[in-house]
DNA sequence: TTGTAAGCGTTATCAT
DNA sequence: ATGATAACGCTTACAA
């Protein structure tokens, strides 16, 4: 069996008490302090997280939240996610939903259970059925952080990004290169994130006055192969668009080795603006111009906003940040 | 607050010890137990798992450490060992070390401190200076199974796949196509699992009395583009190869995005076989064949065998289990 | 500053 | 079959 704090006790010569204030910090006398970790020292002590938790207070573990494993946008986040609150001592356990609604409600409940002292939600795949539970977490005071966008009555802080304006800008600079012809490769369109997107793409055609042909507009979850051939149609069409505007990582990917595959030379042939940056993009030649989500800003700001409320700060509440995207210029548009 | 077996038991009319019971599904009389199951619904009482694990017994709650969040192979295979565990009533706990042995000692002291049940461990990437936390885990009598590989000193189930007779078969393959100038394109050779796999492509090599240009054996991790410019390079030798072995899944995607970059049709004029099999890939044209880990059985095994040791059952241990994969004929390979 | 003891929500061991 | 109570390892009054 580990070693307990009575253990350390004893062989320190003191009372738990005092080994507990120890370890939460508080001041004593050197000379214990120093009886105290040389007896954690050779007993390999480590305080049960489990007893403390269930005293009541700090479970020292958040929660972190995401629709799949399976999506690079949310485990790089998470990773940045876990070291930064590892810094501040804090824990994660990772839950994932498999986009799933009903999912998600069952894996709330077991974060609930497990006494987290916060949540940082990715908020796109959330359904009607989760937002009872997400109540229940503020009204029982803990703290939620709603990532990627907000949820019809929740009143809590959100982090997001700048979704329709970003695509607003990739579009405008096809445009001003004289691109006229641009389709739209979109995620699945019942996530607000792509719809906002979406809504992007629209608001810069119609502002230079573009006509859009739907037959150029997709959307899908672009991970199977169905969905590809839908790309490779849009260049059946008569007049096929001289540029692509793809919206996440996936499509991005995606569009890029099908035009690879029918030999339409990036930017020579058309023109492509990607969404998300992440290293293995950068296998592909040439270098895309991307939208480039501040992923480590979203984690930073997720963080620090939930780490603040779980201290007990609730000035500015509840904040909605709204982090702006960045257009990272390479080489895969051409000015016509 | 949420409430405890004691509100139950209140409500119930029953003492704490009878619902407890309740909870751990022992017999008792049918009319107190209709009481019980009303007084939970009531109060929508859920069982405090710090409380149960500090007891000491089950947590009912297993450790999932990989060596990276950002590999769909990981998080792949997670995803289903979730699933599974799930169905025994086992929560997992994810924790991904950053392919970095001194922050995987870290992560299997923070599993010990939340008193998992059980280990499963994706042995890739584990240091020498690991070794010793999890021998404590074995000593402290907690399961764990090794996944990939197996690790020295370390006297435990594993569960990994036929890495060296995959290669030989894929790369055997090429040859009676009658390729005879084949490349290898292999994951980071300081990890055991890729030197199998690049042992298989000698052997086969060698079999069949083909000569090796160092040149054309590659390794690398792939995920970012210096590491894609040495694929290139393949092609600049005067006699390039007629045909490339990738041994994991960014190998294999970023291959194949060189080879449409450089216009090189497949299997035309390169014929190429990959490694796993994941949604993304079919996005490729043509089809790759592709070497298929058993993703599924690899969880499902696990799964099993380390419930088995957590039930006790520790007949035929320690047991190493070596599935097999699966050539997946496609259309990447020509027959010169 | 330090020691003592109650209490967190459960399970398990006794009696009853 | 059920009820009372100690114990799990820790934190936190409160007393010394």
């Amino acid at each position: 069996m580990a070693a307990t704090i009575y253990d350390v006790a004893k062989r320190a010569g003191l009372a738990v008490g005092t080994v507990s204030k120890y370890l939460n910090g508080r001041s004593m006398r050197e000379e214990n302090r120093l009886k105290i970790e040389q007896a954690i020292q050779e007993l390999g002590f480590k305080a049960n997280i489990l007893a403390r938790g269930l005293k009541g207070n700090r479970t020292m573990t958040i929660a972190v939240v995401i629709p799949t494993y399976m999506a690079i946008f949310f485990m790089a986040t998470t990773t940045i996610l876990e070291d930064i609150l590892e810094q501040a001592n804090y824990r994660i356990l990772i839950f994932g939903f498999d986009r799933n609604p009903q999912k998600l409600r069952q894996k709330l409940n077991l974060a609930r259970e497990r006494m987290v002292d916060g949540l940082i939600l990715f908020a796109s795949y959330v359904g009607a059925e989760d937002l009872p539970i997400l109540q229940t977490y503020l009204q029982e005071g803990i703290p939620v952080v709603l990532v990627e966008q907000g949820l019809p009555g929740i009143i809590t802080d959100t982090v997001r990004i700048d979704n329709a304006h970003a695509s607003f800008r990739a579009v405008e600079r096809l445009i001003l290169d004289h691109h006229t012809r641009i389709a739209l490769v979109n995620g699945p369109e019942e996530v607000a994130v792509f719809q906002e997107r979406r809504q992007g793409y629209y608001d810069a055609m119609h502002t230079y006055h573009l006509p859009v042909d739907e037959r150029w507009v997709l959307s899908g979850t672009f991970i199977n192969a169905g969905e590809y051939a839908a790309i490779r149609k849009i260049f059946e069409t008569p007049q096929p668009p001289t540029a692509i505007y793809a919206t996440n990582y996936h499509a991005t990917i995606g569009t890029a080795v099908t035009l690879h595959e029918r030999h339409l030379r990036i930017p020579e042939d058309i023109s492509l603006i990607g969404f998300d940056h992440f290293d293995p993009m950068d296998a592909i030649e040439p270098p895309l111009t991307l939208v480039e989500q501040p992923v480590e800003e979203i984690a930073r700001m997720s963080a620090n906003l939930l780490l603040k409320r779980i201290a007990g700060d609730y000035a500015d509440f509840p904040q909605t940040i709204t982090l702006n995207t960045k257009m990272l210029m390479r080489d895969s548009v051409r000015k016509i």
